[in-house]
RNA sequence: UGGGGCGUAGCCAAGUGGUAAGGCAACGGGUUUUGAUCCCGUGAUUCGCAGGUUCGAUCCCUGCCGCCCCAGCCA
C-alpha cells in the first residue's frame, strides 16, 4: 500500500459507506452488489471515474460485486465503438468486473413482458397523443397535467396496440407505452411516464429485433432487480426519478428489491464535464479529439500522462456527499505529484536552450557522470550522463541582470551544473538583435560531481545537456481548456476557451537516456515538472506531453515583483 | 406559485446536544546537489440568517434567506 492509499484508506466512511455498513449489519442485504451503467454514447471522463471508483470501490471494500451494465435503451445515439472504449477506460482505470459484464439489452425480452404485465393489471396504456400534445397536457412546474384522452382504453385494445407497436406497425411518435400513475402529481415524473418508444434503428447488440425501446425509467430498476444490485448508486439528478423506480419495483414481479442512493457529482474547475460540451469541444475542432491532452476524458487524462492511481486518489479525496461541488484542479494536480514523486526515474531535458560553452574544458574530450534516478528511492538506481565542452541549459536560468531575490546563472556568478561541476559565467555573446545566444564559462575540475573540496556554496543548481549528445524533441505544454474556473459558455465555447492552452516547443533537447522512454511512463525532467511520451512519437522523431508542472516558488516570487 | 436536493474556512470535507477533524490552496520558517520533495508552523470566538427549547445548540424546534435539479417518446 503507498502512502496515498493509507491516507484514503484513513479517510472517515461517507453517507453511502453507513448505509451499505447498516444493511449488511441488519441484514437487510447478505452481499453487495453494485452497478456502474454508462450509457454507450460518449467516452468517460472523470466525472464518470469518481462514480466508477465509489461502485467498484464499495464492492471491494464490502466483499461484494460490481456490474458493468451498459444503458443501451437507445439505439440511436449509441454505437459498439464506445461500448469498447469504455471498457478499456474502465479496465484502465484499475477496476474488473470480472463475469459480470451485462446490457441492458440483455433484458429486453423480460422487460417486454413486464409492459404487457402493467398492461394487463390496467397500469399501462397505449398514447397516440404527439410528443407535442403530451407536453401540453402534461401541465407545467406549478400546474397539474391532464389525463389523455387515451388514458382509458380498455386492456384488450392497450394489449392490441402494443403487439402492433412491437410489430412494427406504427412510425416513430405514432404509438408509445405510457404508466397510468398520476398526473397531477407534483412530482413531474409520476405524470404517466412514457415506458416504451418505437425507434426503427438498428441496435448495436439486438440488431433489427426490436423497433420499440424501453425508456431509462422503465429499464434502470428492473435491470438492477434482475442482477440482484442492492444498491443503485447515481448522481442526485436522479432522485426525482426514485419514486418512479420504486413504483416499477413494487407493480411488477420482479426478483428483488434494489434500492436507489443519489450523491452528487463531479465538477472540477477549468474544465466542463457535460456530455454536451465535450462532443461541442470535438466537433468544433477547439481539441484534435476525444483523447486530446486537454480533455477531461479518461483517455485524454491517459494520453496526458496522469495516472490511474493518481485519478483513484484524487476521487477518494474528494469524498462523496449530497452538496454541489466545484474541486480545484490543484487537487488532481496534487495528486499526481504525490504519485509522481514516488515513481518518476529523474531525467535532465532542456525545453529552451541557450548554448554554453566551457573554455577551459578541452575541445573534443567528454566524459560521463553518474546521476541518481530518483533521490527518494534508492532502489532506483544511477544512471551515467554525458557531459562535454558545449553544453545547453534553460534560458530562463540566466539572467544578464537579476533582480535581488534571482539566484541562478548570471555574468560573474558561479553555479553547480547537476551531478557534473561548478561553472562561471565569464561572458555574454549576442546576437545582432541582442538577443543572447551563448554564455563563455569556465569549470572548476575540482569540483566533479557537484562539490567543491574548499566547501565553498553556491546558490543554485542547473540542470544541462550536452549539446553532441543531446537528442531534440519537441514538448507540449498545456494549460486549463478554459479561462475561467467556471466557463461561461453562454455565447459558445470560443469566448471561454483560453487561447493558450497548448504551447508546442520544438527546439528542446533531452539527455540520452530518454531515447527508449516507455509510452505511458511518465518521467520527472528535474526542475521542470512530469513528462510523459506522446503517442504520435515515432522512431527518431520524440514528442513529451508536460503531464503537470513541478511546483515553482520561483515562478511565485517573480509575480510578485 | 408545484416537487426534490443542499447550505461548516478560498475549494473539498468530518463532526449531529458538551464547547469546530483532516486534505488541497495560501502564507511563514527549517533541510536540500531539483527555488522540487520532506519537515515544522499559521487559519472558523464560529457552522446561511433570525427566533425558540436547553445549564449548554453546528447538532433539536419554528420561521426566513440563498443555491442546484425537474416540464425528452435522452440517460
Amino acid at each position: 500500500m503507498t502512502e496515498a492509499e493509507a491516507t484514503a484508506a484513513d479517510a472517515p466512511s461517507n453517507f453511502i459507506q453507513d448505509i451499505v455498513r447498516d444493511d449488511l449489519a441488519s441484514g437487510r442485504v447478505a452481499s453487495l452488489v453494485t452497478r456502474f451503467p454508462p450509457e454507450p454514447n460518449g467516452y468517460l471522463h472523470i466525472g464518470h471515474a469518481k462514480s466508477i471508483c465509489l461502485n467498484f470501490g464499495l464492492a471491494k471494500e464490502f466483499g461484494g460485486r460490481c456490474n458493468l451494465r451498459f444503458d443501451d435503451t437507445n439505439p440511436a445515439k449509441e454505437e459498439q465503438e464506445y461500448i469498447d472504449a469504455i471498457m478499456e477506460d474502465v479496465r484502465w482505470l484499475g477496476f474488473d468486473w470480472g463475469e459480470h459484464l451485462y446490457h441492458a439489452s440483455d433484458y429486453f425480452a423480460q422487460l417486454y413482458d413486464w409492459a404487457e404485465y402493467l398492461i394487463v393489471e390496467g397500469k399501462a396504456y397505449v398514447e397516440e397523443l404527439s410528443a407535442d400534445e403530451m407536453r401540453q397536457y402534461r401541465g407545467t412546474l406549478t400546474e397539474p397535467g391532464r389525463n389523455s384522452p387515451h388514458r382509458e382504453r380498455p386492456v384488450e385494445e392497450n394489449l392490441d396496440l402494443f403487439r402492433q407497436m412491437r410489430a412494427g406497425a406504427f412510425k416513430e411518435g405514432e404509438r408509445a407505452l405510457r404508466a397510468k400513475i398520476d398526473m397531477a402529481s407534483g412530482n413531474i415524473n409520476l405524470r404517466d411516464p412514457v415506458l416504451y418508444r418505437i425507434v426503427h434503428a438498428p441496435h448495436p447488440r439486438t440488431r433489427d429485433t426490436w423497433c420499440i425501446y424501453p425508456t431509462y425509467d422503465f429499464a434502470h430498476g428492473q435491470s438492477d432487480a434482475i442482477e440482484g444490485v442492492t444498491h443503485s448508486v447515481c448522481t442526485l439528478e436522479f432522485a426525482d426519478h426514485r419514486p418512479l423506480y420504486d413504483w416499477f419495483i413494487e407493480n411488477l414481479p420482479v426478483p428483488a428489491r434494489p434500492r436507489q442512493f443519489e450523491f452528487s457529482r463531479l465538477n472540477l474547475t477549468h474544465t466542463l464535464l457535460s456530455k454536451r460540451a465535450l462532443v461541442q469541444l470535438v466537433e468544433e475542432g477547439h481539441v484534435a479529439g476525444w483523447d486530446d491532452p486537454r480533455m477531461p476524458t479518461i483517455c485524454g487524462l491517459r494520453r496526458r500522462g496522469f495516472p490511474a492511481a493518481a485519478i483513484r486518489e484524487f476521487c477518494a479525496r474528494v469524498g462523496v456527499t449530497k452538496q454541489e461541488n466545484v474541486i480545484e484542479t490543484a487537487l488532481l494536480e496534487f495528486c499526481v505529484r504525490e504519485l509522481l514523486n514516488e515513481q518518476a526515474p529523474r531525467r535532465m531535458a532542456v525545453l529552451n536552450p541557450i548554448r554554453l560553452v566551457i573554455e577551459n574544458y578541452p575541445e573534443g574530450q567528454s566524459e560521463e557522470l553518474e546521476a541518481i534516478n530518483n533521490p527518494g528511492d534508492e532502489s532506483a538506481g544511477t544512471r551515467r550522463v554525458p557531459f562535454s565542452r558545449e553544453l545547453f541549459i534553460e534560458r530562463d536560468d540566466f539572467m544578464e541582470d537579476p533582480p535581488k531575490k534571482f539566484f541562478r546563472l548570471a555574468p560573474g556568478r558561479e553555479v553547480r551544473l547537476r551531478y557534473a561541476y561548478f561553472v562561471t559565467c565569464n561572458e555574454v555573446v549576442k546576437d545582432e538583435t541582442g538577443e543572447v545566444v551563448e554564455l563563455r564559462c569556465t569549470y572548476d575540475p575540482e569540483t566533479r560531481g557537484g562539490n567543491a573540496p574548499d566547501g565553498r556554496k553556491v546558490k543554485a543548481t542547473l540542470h544541462w545537456v550536452s549539446a553532441a549528445h543531446a537528442i531534440p524533441a519537441e514538448i507540449r505544454l498545456y494549460e486549463p481548456l478554459f479561462r475561467d474556473e467556471i466557463p461561461d459558455i453562454s455565447e459558445g465555447l470560443g469566448n471561454a476557451i483560453n487561447p493558450d492552452s497548448l504551447k508546442t516547443l520544438s527546439n528542446c533537447r533531452l539527455e540520452p537516456a530518454l531515447a527508449h522512454a516507455l509510452a505511458g511512463t511518465s518521467v520527472q525532467f528535474e526542475r521542470l515538472g512530469y513528462f510523459c511520451p506522446d503517442a504520435d512519437s515515432s522512431d527518431g522523431n520524440h514528442i513529451f506531453n508536460r503531464v503537470v508542472p513541478l511546483r515553482d516558488s520561483w515562478a511565485k516570487i517573480k509575480a510578485r515583483g
